[in-house]
RNA sequence: GUGGUUGUAGCUCAGCUGGUUAGAGCGCCUGAUUGUGGUUCAGGAGGUCGUCGGUUCGAACCCGAUCUUCCACCCCA
């Protein structure tokens, strides 16, 4: 077989043992704040039907979803007139499954399959990846990871507030608080649309309002009044955006131009809940001019955005009422919020937010000059792991540079040199790496000194 | 999916309008130190210049395709 360079795919990365440790703080920062906030955990499968997958995120989406060529002779259910009709009609011949987009909608399926067994309202995360046909950029993936935690079968804006609590927590856990939470209401977005008079047109509505701090001002406007706004109300709109004041304030100001509504009323109460019990401030902001997500969330939707980093949003959620209609199963509305591993891990790099001690593998190297002290190493192993030590022993015979060059290498801490004199002895010399200092000492000691 | 951009040693990058044998720093290996890493000194290994094809007496350099990287649009974590 002629050899070729191994490669992997586009927007895929592998990751070495200092990245691999990274992540896995992060996650295991998150999962601590899931669990302690009584989220319970749960796996799906990397792959869908693709009917489950179809339709829910809207053409686009679709566009980006992995298809899985169906196993064994795939061409075997087509014709050559399914080949003509094109790839629309093609491929629901040719692939069955696809890789899931992202947790919430396998949630939703997994939701209604278990109906029975499931107690409402159900607090549940999710920790996997996802993969998306998208070009990949800095910070964008085709393959990452997404932490999920979502609350169905409640109506309370309390979970909303509790979530916020919960994600402020996260990002202190992780010592990075260069973060700003936006939220938003669809239902403000709707009536500003509205309002304006971009009645049925409220999507194109947001798709624009969106671009507000990429295009600028000026040219959303223009856009807008291409749409058929109304310019003097739009003027008004634009205001509130540029409102500076406090976020019930904002909502006044609001319900005065426009009136009250779910939107104003919703907001309201979760600000009050978030007032009610923060003990610290929180960095929740209103922008009206946020619009996410709005192929399926239908209250209040949240953003968070690194401000010293650019990279776009690391977390986003909102609240989406039925979402399990579309697999049959009414009336379960839901609220949840997504971070993003990939990102946090970019910004905390950026950051130099880390801390130390990830890379550190064991407490201590058993070094060794020949095979007899290789052995006796070998109880002083046993012995040291039995007391809880982390420890391990260089296993082939090398040169005492070699072996202290490997822990120097690994940020081993301690290196434990057995020669001849030390075995008759029972004192073994033991060099801290880190101030270069040597001592003797037995195993007792030992022990108590790296307990 | 549309338009652009990048690729040279393990890593970060030089390399003139196409010209002989493609370089540097860091890292790696060996020795100075046959029982001691991180500092210092001496030496050494490592490249079909992303891949395939074309133009040319001659290509890292020009042209085409393809893969990859990053950027903008779209969308999004």
């Amino acid at each position: 077989m002629a050899t070729s360079k191994p490669s992997i795919p586009k927007g895929t990365r592998d990751f070495g043992p200092v990245q691999s440790a990274k992540r896995s703080y992060i996650i295991d920062t998150i999962r601590k704040s899931f669990i302690k906030y009584g989220f319970s955990q749960i796996e799906t499968p990397a792959m869908e039907q693709l009917s489950v997958l179809t339709g829910k995120y809207g053409d686009e989406g679709d566009q980006l979803l992995f298809k899985i060529l169906n196993s064994g002779d795939y061409l075997k259910k087509t014709s050559e007139q399914d080949y003509q009709a094109g790839s629309g009609a093609l491929l629901p011949k040719i692939a069955e499954k696809g890789l899931r987009y992202d947790l919430t909608v396998p949630f939703a399926r997994f939701v209604v399959q278990n109906q029975n067994d499931i107690t409402f309202p159900f607090k549940r995360f999710q920790i996997q990846p996802v993969w998306r046909a998208d070009r990949p950029q800095k910070g964008r993936y085709r393959e990452f990871y997404q932490c999920d935690a979502d609350i169905v079968g409640s109506d309370s804006l309390w979970n909303e507030a509790e979530l916020t609590l919960m994600l402020h927590e996260v990002y202190a856990n992780l010592q990075y608080d260069g973060f700003v939470l936006k939220i938003n209401h669809r239902e403000l977005l709707m009536e500003m649309a509205r309002f304006i008079g971009l009645a049925g047109k409220e999507m194109p509505f947001c798709v624009t309002i969106d671009k507000l701090d990429k295009i600028g001002e000026e040219k959303v406007n223009e856009e807008l009044i291409a749409l058929g706004a109304d310019e003097t109300k739009l003027q008004d709109v634009v205001g509130l955006f540029h409102s500076t004041a406090s976020a019930s304030d904002k909502v006044d100001a609001f319900e005065k131009l426009i009136g009250k509504n779910r939107g104003t009323e919703e907001v309201q109460q979760y600000f009050e809940f978030l007032s009610a019990h923060s003990s610290t401030p929180l960095k929740v902001e209103l922008d009206l001019s946020l619009a996410r997500g709005l192929s399926y969330y239908t209250g209040i939707i949240f953003e968070v955005k690194a401000t010293d980093v650019k990279i776009g949003s690391i977390t986003g959620g909102g609240r989406y009422d039925n979402l399990t209609g579309v697999f049959g199963l009414k009336g379960i509305s839901g609220v949840g919020i997504s971070f993003g591993l990939d990102r946090i891990y970019d910004v905390l790099e950026e950051k130099g937010l880390f801390p130390d001690h990830l890379t550190k593998s064991v407490d201590l190297l058993i070094a060794h000059l020949d095979e007899d002290c290789f052995k006796h190493g070998l109880s002083l192993l046993q012995k040291l792991r039995s007391s809880g030590i982390q420890v391990e022993i260089y296993p082939d015979q090398a040169k005492l540079k070699k072996q202290f060059n490997y822990a120097d290498k690994k940020a081993i801490p301690h290196v434990l040199v057995i020669g001849t004199e030390e075995i008759e002895k029972q004192q073994y010399g033991v060099k801290n790496m880190v101030s270069g200092e040597q001592a003797s000492y037995t195993i007792e000691q030992l022990i108590q000194l790296l307990s």
